[in-house]
DNA sequence: TAAAAACTGGACTATATGGTCAGGTTTTTT
DNA sequence: AAAAAACCTGACCATATAGTCCAGTTTTTA
């Protein structure tokens, strides 16, 4: 009897199941794990509390499943560069990702904030070492790039940390950042922010900025 | 019958408070408002919960009192900058002012940040205006220079958040940077971290760096 | 269409939590 | 040294919270 039969069949399960991540992970960005209460993700999904506790055996369950989830949105294709490749180009794209992910998913970025500012407890070594490797890859191309003087000479490591820093507040820090520019932070806003954080990383390590990002 | 009865007598309630006032920062900069424990406060303190509640009258009036004292950090000798001083001072020390306050007082750092994440709930309007007040001086500031060529033109607003998002990170994020580098930062590495993002920042809006930062 | 599986939600439970109270001890003041 | 003020803390309380139970209803499967 469902209108969409020949569509993408959704279940209540997991329409459900939905609608909790949403709402979780807006209350787990909110208040972390443990300030975040199951009954106001219950609220928040417009389910009783029981039925949140029927798709998920408990708050640590959700939490985690929010978690991995998040953990896959860092993935970007400056994962696959290599020193052959135009910095310039992959450091503007990777900037213009994480971006993008402030703007279209805040949520998620504040719930990963949390963890970190938490002590991270529930990050497990599995993908800390993964983690280490990428980061250990990446800064091994960006020193070949400055070796082939493509880059100004720069410690890798606070690099990638200043762009991490700098895009992840827009999501991170958007109550501040609104409350001081006096409106929302629209689409083009952060088209424009982009282009403005794009100009200042690359410029400050000696490089041109792409034409497709000014 | 005090050893130092000629030095500034300290007395019990002061000592305690304090003892206090640290081991809630700490608790509050791990785990927010709402996820932080009263009686974990008191653990860290070395004190009985009871204690606690009879320095402070409850878990929020402790909360606000450290964040008023927090609010205080903020203040910086870029406060009165004016349009004769020269921009590639003012703000280089204004970063490493920022820093330093990453490196001293990260929990200060923290407790700020989650207050923000969670929606600001506890900054009064007071401090909001005032807060708004400032930031409208010091953009009127930046543009200034800007139209007297002394700086490369960009917004002055994503100018300073840039800036408060890279220099606060060093607290926020120490976990997943000290992960990241396999040792915690020490305060020489600070130093190099400060010198690389005025740098970084400097460039990126055609300032020289100072001599006394390179 | 009947059986099985999935879903719903009110009542309940054990525990954690912020906070109070009151009777004590210690320190300071005069 | 006596009185006042400050400090200490175990016992207690009301409420909030994560999670269970179970008797039902709805949806899916065969």
């Amino acid at each position: 009897m469902s209108v969409n039969k020949n569509y993408k069949e959704i279940s209540i399960g997991e329409l459900n199941r939905n609608k909790i991540l949403d709402a979780a992970e807006k209350e787990f960005a909110l208040h972390g794990f443990k300030g975040a209460r199951v009954q106001q993700i219950a609220d928040r999904a417009e389910l009783p509390k029981t039925n949140v506790l029927y798709y998920f055996k408990s708050k640590e369950s959700l939490y985690l499943a929010l978690l991995e989830d998040i953990l896959r949105l860092w993935n970007s294709r400056f994962d696959e560069a290599t020193v052959g490749d135009d910095p310039a180009k992959v450091l503007a794209h990777y900037i213009a990702d994480k971006m993008e992910i402030s703007r279209s998913r805040p949520d998620a970025s504040k719930m990963f904030a949390l963890e970190i500012i938490n002590g991270a407890p529930n990050l497990n070594d599995f993908f800390k070492d993964q983690h280490a490797s990428w980061m250990a890859g990446r800064v091994d191309v960006i020193k070949q790039w400055i070796d082939q003087g493509k880059l100004a000479a720069t410690d890798p490591h606070y690099l990638l940390f200043n762009i991490w820093a700098t895009s992840q507040h827009y999501a991170d820090f958007s109550v501040q950042i609104n409350e001081l520019r006096g409106k929302p932070m629209t689409q083009s806003d952060f088209a424009e922010a982009t282009n403005n954080l794009i100009k200042l990383i690359l410029t400050g390590c000696g490089l041109a900025v792409p034409t497709e990002f000014e």
